[in-house]
DNA sequence: AAATAACCTATTTAGTCAATAGGTAAATAG
DNA sequence: CTATTTACCTATTGACTAAATAGGTTATTT
């Protein structure tokens, strides 16, 4: 399940790279377009920035702008700075601590075949494929 | 994420499946071959029975068991009886309100295509691909 | 100096997960 | 017909997380 901190990020990367021309973009812009909460939007963007996925410049004309082209962000970086490694199961955590069952049980596989689904499908798609002006 | 309802519910399946010969499989049994509380399997396997996927008979000698071949259950449709429709986020559920941005939101076909894939792939496998002896 | 905008810390509210506790009803064995 | 076994039922707890809200501080430009 996705939660609103990773869908919303995403909208805003789209939105990011739909203004790329405009240089930097103030987050109350894309607050005001997205329908979203400038407050809470501050928590998500802080993250974004902070995994090096875009820059802030503070002041007047500042605001947020991309670190590289649309096409050079995997949807799955985005959400994994947002939302932590996405596996299915906790045993599946790159640094989770293994499962004495892990040996004998019969549903290890079936999670892991899901956890490679799910992975290759998010860093398979682009940022690029959800903006329209790409 | 799959949570321990779903994963422990899935387990209790199989263990049924690969002891479907014994007839009706009491709960303490099923618990202390699993490693998991019995107390806990009470709550997981009420609601398996409640939909229909197993059925349970009081008294010496009764216990659960399986209602139809383990080649004839989807995982899909045990996981949804434990966790509900899994759906990667709100708008796609069922009964889900319809957002008002759906018409241009440009993150739901994401969503949308990552839930058929989810649900095509826990809806084609099968709970007799999970057991040994099937 | 004033305005703009990012950045920072803390708090709240509600809900869910994972489990425990203690009892009641049903069925069989002796 | 009583004891045992086993499913079934209701309630509660503690920890955690999601989803925000609030109010202030720093940086940058005009």
């Amino acid at each position: 399940m996705i939660s609103t901190k990773g869908r919303y990020g995403l909208r805003v990367m789209i939105d990011l790279a739909e203004h790329a021309e405009d240089g930097h973009v103030p987050l109350k812009e894309i607050a005001d377009r997205q329908g979203i909460s400038k407050k809470y939007l501050e928590i998500i963007v802080k993250e974004l920035v902070s995994s090096g996925l875009i820059s802030g410049v503070s002041g007047k004309g500042g605001g947020y702008r991309l670190m590289k082209a649309p096409s050079d962000y995997s949807i799955g970086e985005i959400l994994e700075a947002l939302e932590g490694p996405m596996s299915p199961v906790a045993c599946l955590y790159s640094g989770a601590q293994p499962c004495d069952r892990a040996d004998s049980c019969q549903t290890l596989p079936l999670w892991a075949e899901y956890d490679r689904l799910t992975h290759d499908f998010f860093f398979g798609k682009r940022l690029s494929d959800l903006v329209k002006r790409n």
